[in-house]
DNA sequence: GGTACACTTCGTCATGTGACGAATTGACGA
DNA sequence: TCGTCAATTCGTCACATGACGAAGTGTACC
């Protein structure tokens, strides 16, 4: 039973929903995922880990970066029932599809610079024809 | 997304887990679910319609009934996807099993003399070695 | 029509949940 | 070893949720 309600209401957040619904396109580092959802770091790390918990993604460190990415196999057996449940009506929603575009340009940030960045800079900088020009030092806040 | 929330969230808390279960055995009536559970009417009412709402369950009036039973088939697209999921390990879950044999012995009991008992005198009818009388029948529901 | 009763709705309370900023932790590089 | 920075944990707040009893609704039966 208690498999059953983590998983359910894991998932069953919208904003986990919109994260494991960005999880699909491949494992993204946490602030790769703050920069899509627009919440502050402590927000995105807290749903991330209710999702390990229910066995839904899994964690690995990368150096200085954490990658979370959806789970595929795991001691939940409902976590892989859950995920399966993301693949159908939802690719047609509109939040999920403005994530989606979303996340294409910020996969097209170097992972240097856009960690650095705050939430609203972050926003800004995948705004489209905004003439940035490259730096080399991180940006102050 | 707002489908999948709603039968996520429906079916993620450990009560409605527990009646949509229960519902498995066949459509019942809300003092006999009340009576399986032992809760307040209000608070099964609210919880079946919540369930209702998310499109898991179906209710259907029968004179001064009202039975609700597992959906068949409804707007909701996850409704059917999350009802499947029912099957497995929460079969081998132990507040599942008390349920099962609680609505067994419930269901030994004539409607019209359960369900004008509060919950405390219903629980004390479902002791077993009790040696009642037999009322005419309502009609099954 | 009036009563009985199955069920729902309303009002209230305690607890759970999601959001944030501030402080802390842990790994890398100077 | 120390600073930097990604990520987490902690503390706090507003709001959602689940529980109950009381009051209201609608149907059957007299």
């Amino acid at each position: 039973m208690r498999d059953f309600e983590l998983a359910l209401k894991a998932a069953g957040d919208p904003t986990r929903t919109r994260i494991l619904k960005v999880l699909e396109g491949g494992g993204l580092c946490v602030c790769q995922v703050q920069a899509v959802l627009g919440l502050a770091p402590s927000t995105v790390s807290k749903h991330l880990a209710i999702l390990k918990a229910a066995g839904l993604v899994a964690d690995q460190r990368d150096g200085k970066w954490i990658e979370y990415a959806l789970a595929t196999e795991g001691r939940n057996p409902y976590a892989n029932r859950v995920l399966a449940m993301l693949h159908g009506p939802l690719d047609r929603d509109p939040a999920v599809a403005a994530d989606r575009k979303r996340l294409r340009e910020i996969k097209a940030i170097p992972l240097m610079e856009l960690c650095a960045a705050t939430p609203a800079r972050a926003m800004a900088m995948t705004t489209p024809n905004r003439n940035r020009p490259r730096r080399k030092e991180r940006p102050r806040v």
